[in-house]
RNA sequence: CGGGGUGUAGCUCAGUAUGGUUAGAGUACUUGGUUUGGGACCAAGGGGCCGAAGGUUCGAGUCCUUUCACCCCGACCA
């Protein structure tokens, strides 16, 4: 390619839209253009890059046997309201209708697709393991797409799904994409963590993210600073934490008067925070309607949304005031265990297991009861871990490491689905004994056009981008410094020619500019090296720049070739 | 969906409090010339329904109303 005739527009100057990093660079650089909120063109950098990010994982999907496919992006509808998705997925999915007023989707994963797929083409388990996966456009008309690529609307990912006869294998599978994913992202240079997950929208047992570190992420992780542990905090856990000594009472009602808060109250009865029962009401959101319900955690504790809407398997949970609380007969600032657990839907933090001489309130107003032995709430209640892991929380796993946060850029999840979709899509086969079984499934996303943005987040400097060797749109930018200098030119055109046919991936910056001018392009852009034919050349040198050191290496500008034959 | 902000040239922005010639600058672009190792200089140009619609007024980029788009924070989110 020849710079003076490729469509590159890059500029000066970054566009007040963009506050990221990726975002401003890539905009810069001139590799995207935004259409509209969270849609983006690739322009011919950005494009390259994308197919060369997509090259690393289709080489690496097929070491382990997946096969691509490619299937149809406009999904019918009807498909997503077998698996039952249409109403988990809610205003995400953009809906519209044909001609004929069929309603579709524009589809936003593609497991119903892919189930749908192979029903009635894979009827067998000797068809099985079957790994299918593409690289697509998928769409996700995002409450609010931001910071450029990172969440964009309409996206790359790469989607993969897997099918099996049994859970064994399914593991077997999981472990091979976890291995091949930790392959890709370090052959793309990225500092990541793998860490346990919520399921979110998609369903399934067991799931684990791969999370770029990066202070601009969205998403806090909790890692442990001595083991390998790692979670996102929606799912993190800790060890047990250390029971202050209790103050013994009996069961009494205590006059609270105007008393509410967690603080005031320990302070009051001169206890820890522990020992005091917080109650948290949210409004569950079902498709069918709306309930109460209320969630309970040691006053040293907060609630994790995540795990309490899990508790509750509820689309959504939203929060309730204090008028509505009145309204149902609750007292807000003294909400305590109801008298029976039938009357209201009720989870507990499983640290309140056994859990003794707590302080509650009294469902009256201006009343605490103190004293209170948990076991009164009988065989029945649900204990479930509902509590957001904090800074300096003790390891679950290594017990003696701390627990520390950090930011990351969820840029791949991969989810042990078992039958969440081959069963209510009837997706079956026969097993060796001739009986009919849902598929066992696992699901593996990652997210192309994000880890553009997440290379380029970890991987700048104030200058612009720095791309590495698999992630250069050009490995080598041939940047002739003065084109009227006619021996600059035919050299840097000789070695063009020269590099073309040795199949090096190259660009000739013989554009009518001053040297600085295309020398800013070249780390604007992030070439991954450029090769500077300039006044060295009157001794007879040129120079290759190598852009993640910013260091210049001179050559004889007759061995030019062999040199860059035998870069890495 | 709540809170905040911004819409004027391809890009960055001034002008709007107090309405008043032909709407400006930098940058980018075109042409000519000089220059040629770190975003050059000189000269001459092209480019705007001032986001859109309505209104007030003799007169609106500026005031009023409505609306749209985009960005940020939150909520939300594989």
């Amino acid at each position: 390619m020849r710079f003076s005739k490729a469509f590159i527009p890059t500029q000066k100057h970054s566009s007040k839209d963009a506050t990221l990093a990726s975002h401003k660079l890539l905009l810069r650089g001139g590799f995207i253009a935004s259409s509209a909120s969270g849609l983006y063109s690739y322009m011919p950098l950005g494009l390259r890059v994308l197919k060369r990010v997509a090259a690393v994982i289709n080489e690496q999907m097929s070491a382990i046997g997946a096969q691509e496919v490619d299937l149809s992006f406009v999904t019918p509808a009807s498909l997503w309201q077998e698996s039952g998705r249409i109403e988990k997925f809610g205003k995400e999915l953009l809906r519209f209708t044909d001609r004929k007023g069929n309603p579709f989707v524009l589809g936003p994963t593609h497991e119903e697709m892919m189930v749908d797929l192979i029903r009635d083409r894979v009827t067998s388990y000797k068809q099985l393991p079957l790994h299918l996966y593409q690289i697509k456009t998928k769409f996700r008309d995002e409450v609010r797409p931001r910071f450029g690529l990172m969440r964009a609307r309409e996206f790359v990912m790469k989607d993969g799904y897997s099918f099996h006869a049994s859970v064994e294998d399914l593991d077997r599978e999981f472990k091979s994409v976890e291995d091949t994913y930790r392959v890709i992202l370090n052959r793309l240079g990225l500092d990541f963590r793998v860490v346990e997950a919520d399921s979110g929208a998609i369903g399934g047992s067991g799931s684990k993210e791969f999370m770029v570190l990066a202070d601009s992420g969205e998403d806090t992780l909790v890692v442990c600073n001595s083991c390998e542990y790692g979670a996102n905090i929606e799912a993190a856990s800790r060890a047990p934490i250390k029971t202050p000594p209790p103050v013994k009472a009996k069961l009494n009602k205590f006059q609270t008067r105007g008393v509410t808060g967690v603080d005031e109250l320990a302070t009051l009865f001169h206890v820890d925070s522990y020992y005091i029962l917080k109650t948290v009401a949210k409004k569950a959101v079902y498709s069918d309607g709306e309930e109460l319900v209320l969630f309970f955690l040691r006053g040293c504790d907060d609630l994790q949304e995540m795990k309490a809407l899990n508790a509750t398997g509820a689309i959504d949970l939203v929060d309730i005031g204090d008028d509505e609380l009145k309204d149902m007969g609750l007292v807000p600032g003294f909400m305590g265990p109801p008298a029976s657990l039938d009357l209201i839907q009720c989870h507990f933090d499983e640290s309140l297991k056994r859990s003794t001489n707590m302080i509650c309130g009294a469902n009256e107003l201006d009343y605490h009861f103190v004293g209170v032995d948990l076991a009164v709430l009988g065989p029945d209640a649900s204990f479930i871990d509902l509590v957001e892991v904090k800074e300096g929380d003790k390891c679950s796993h290594c017990e003696s490491g701390a627990l520390l946060y950090k930011k990351g850029i969820e840029v791949a999840h991969i989810f042990k689905l078992g039958t969440t979709y081959s069963e209510p899509l009837k997706a079956n086969f026969l097993d060796q004994n001739g009986s009919s079984k849902a598929f066992i499934m696992g699901t593996y996303g990652m997210g192309v056009s994000r880890l553009i943005a997440a290379i380029v987040e970890q991987s700048h400097d104030e200058l612009g981008c720095i791309w590495s060797a698999e992630t250069t749109p050009y490995k080598i930018n041939i940047l002739v410094s003065n084109i009227k200098n006619s021996a600059q030119l035919e050299l840097g055109e000789q070695i063009y020619k020269q590099l073309n046919s040795a199949n090096i991936s190259v660009i000739l910056d013989d554009r009518k500019e001053r040297f600085g001018f295309k020398m800013r392009d070249a780390e604007l852009i992030g070439f991954e090296f450029t090769l500077i034919i300039g006044k060295e050349l009157e001794s007879g040198f040129v120079e290759l720049y190598r852009r993640c050191e910013q260091s210049k290496q001179k050559i004889k500008a007759d061995e030019v070739l062999e040199h860059i034959l035998e870069l890495d």
